[in-house]
DNA sequence: CCGCACATGTAAAGCGTTACATGATTGC
DNA sequence: GCAATCATGTAACGCTTTACATGTGCGG
């Protein structure tokens, strides 16, 4: 969707928690927080500019080797500003369901539609698979209980996010179930 | 997010249940499956056009009164077809969750964060609010358990939709629940 | 005759992905 | 030396939203 700034808040969020580079940034998206926001480097280089520019955040230049230099961006006193109020202003938009998945269904006329089958076989494997994923992180992250604490945020929507999957599963397990001859 | 002409099988979709102007379309993108998918007249008229320059929809004109012109559209054999691919094809993708609240979360470090009490019920309000409207829509679309069967897509997506929702309401609940001194 | 809904378009700007492009460092 | 990874950027394209723009039909 096309909202307003949100990845220039993450970038604060993430430089909140410790001053990072560019590519930092781009390998915390495909790793770290990618099960809730995507963004490639192409987009966070030129964005990191303009928030320099805003003054929101500030560079320091890393040498590594003998010529290699490295940007390391940390959020200004504005930029926690920024940060803050964004945190704790209303979110009144709710999230913009676009699961390809779901409109297919939509279009599907019949409950004995040979195609339904299918459909939803796959999905249960990428979903299993996704919840998967979801909770070997959270064994990874949050095994020790004190960590749920330390980073009570990370916590509550990797949670969210399991939460959902194993309910996701389940309808899906539900609907192939309850076709017909299947 | 980009998609790959996503909105152009979902025009495809709605064309197939019956012929539509552009207008029409708008609404429906404004209330039938708005909870799906969005799209705007500014994408749509110019996007009808484009398919039909490709043969995949076709209009006729009908005057409303003694000037007003109506375009209405309808699939071609070719769009038919490229639709019926569209949903039978795989869908190895899954939705990319944006939601902005959970985002926000993700920055609170400690569960007595004081903010935390009022983002959450937000939220709570804002989903049951949805929560009653999707029960309303069931109410009045599926009360008569034969509609089910006759559009079984919209029955299922409509039960994905409610469930989804029940189950984000009742995490909200909780974590409200958990919070210390609340 | 006035206001609202109907009806169709274009323009501009922002957001996001894919591709293009270059070079340095590290470990084997 | 070579490959994988580290590191930074630009360009082109497509999707989406917001704003601009115009005119008709209908009911009160």
């Amino acid at each position: 969707m096309a909202q307003r700034n949100t990845l220039q808040y993450i970038i604060l969020g993430l430089l909140s928690q410790a001053p990072r580079t560019g590519y930092e940034l781009t390998q915390d998206f495909a790793h770290e927080i990618g099960e809730f926001w995507q963004a490639q480097h192409s987009q966070i280089y030129p964005l990191l500019g303009k928030m320099e520019a805003q003054g929101l955040i500030a560079h320091t230049v890393e040498v590594t080797g003998t010529k290699l230099e490295k940007k390391r961006y940390r959020n200004t006193a504005e930029g926690q500003a920024v940060l803050t109020a964004w945190v704790g202003s209303p979110t009144p938009t709710m999230a913009t369901t676009k699961d390809e998945f779901v409109l297919k269904l939509y279009f599907v006329q019949r409950a004995d539609d040979t195609r339904l089958p299918g459909m939803i076989k796959e999905q249960l494997r990428i979903h299993r698979e996704w919840l998967q994923h979801l909770e070997a992180r959270r064994q990874l992250l949050f095994a020790d209980p004190d960590a749920a604490s330390q980073q009570f945020g990370h916590y509550l929507i990797l949670d969210h996010a399991l939460t959902r999957e194993r309910q996701y599963v389940q309808w899906l397990e539900e609907q192939l179930a309850r076709l017909p001859h299947n």
